[in-house]
DNA sequence: GTTCCTGCAAAAGCTTTGCAGAAGA
DNA sequence: TCTTCTGCAAAGCTTTTGCAGGAAC
């Protein structure tokens, strides 16, 4: 599958399979909870270790909206996210970023650009 | 002074102080061991107490922008952040948040907008 | 056989909580 | 006096580290 520079192993897979399915932008936890009901032997170290790996390959994007709450996002594209301060959930909206372009950022060198909002989701204001 | 709705103590004015003079966008940690040296009996406790008051009134904002590491502004007015991965100093850039505005985003109500880059200052690259 | 991966336990680091004493009105 | 703030100690959480056993090639 996506073994472009790293080894696949079951686990590895496995959490994989969980970012695809489920685009809820995980937490470690989630990924952990869920993945432990299949795989009673996993360990939250090789989760981690796993997600430490697919960020370095570029294969999963690092969210830090809010402090000691680190999210996991497949989708490295560029968009911006928005989190519901009422039920939590994380949803992701296009943007182009590069209309954010700043002439005080001329002599800066960018590699990474995001975007988050907080507010409240339809779903929590009706 | 900025006494809107806060009781302002010695310990409140000397963090508030500090987050005026040395726009560094410091963690709790930055602000304790400076305040520390002048004020021999202030504890973590009370800085973090500090910042949570002044974040509620409106007057702090806080920065998350790596996990484990919450930094705080006293430039609460919309612009952008940019970080150094080399050198880790944060600086401010004006942005036109008002742009940024998504059509998938009409039903949501919109709180807070948050926008950050990484990559190299100046400095270090040169 | 060598290398890399897993997973348990312990450690580390930041933040929060509980509570008694101090300060202020 | 009553309320609020401070600061020490302890607890809570997430993440990292050390290390032995296991899997894969």
């Amino acid at each position: 599958m996506k073994k472009r520079n790293i080894n696949l192993s079951y686990q590895r897979l496995k959490v994989l399979e969980y970012l695809i399915q489920d685009r809820c932008h995980p937490t470690v936890d989630h990924i952990f909870t869920h993945l432990h009901q299949e795989i009673p032997t996993l360990s939250k170290t090789t989760v981690y270790n796993t997600l430490y790996v697919l960020a370095e390959a570029g294969l999963v994007r690092v969210i830090t909206i809010e402090e000691n709450e680190t999210r996991y996002d497949i989708n490295v594209e560029n968009h911006g996210h928005f989190k519901c301060e009422s039920c939590g959930t994380i949803s992701d909206f296009c943007i182009d970023m590069n209309m954010l372009n700043s002439e005080e950022l001329k002599k800066f060198k960018i590699n990474e650009k995001n975007v988050y909002y907080k507010g409240i989701c339809p779903n929590c204001i009706s």
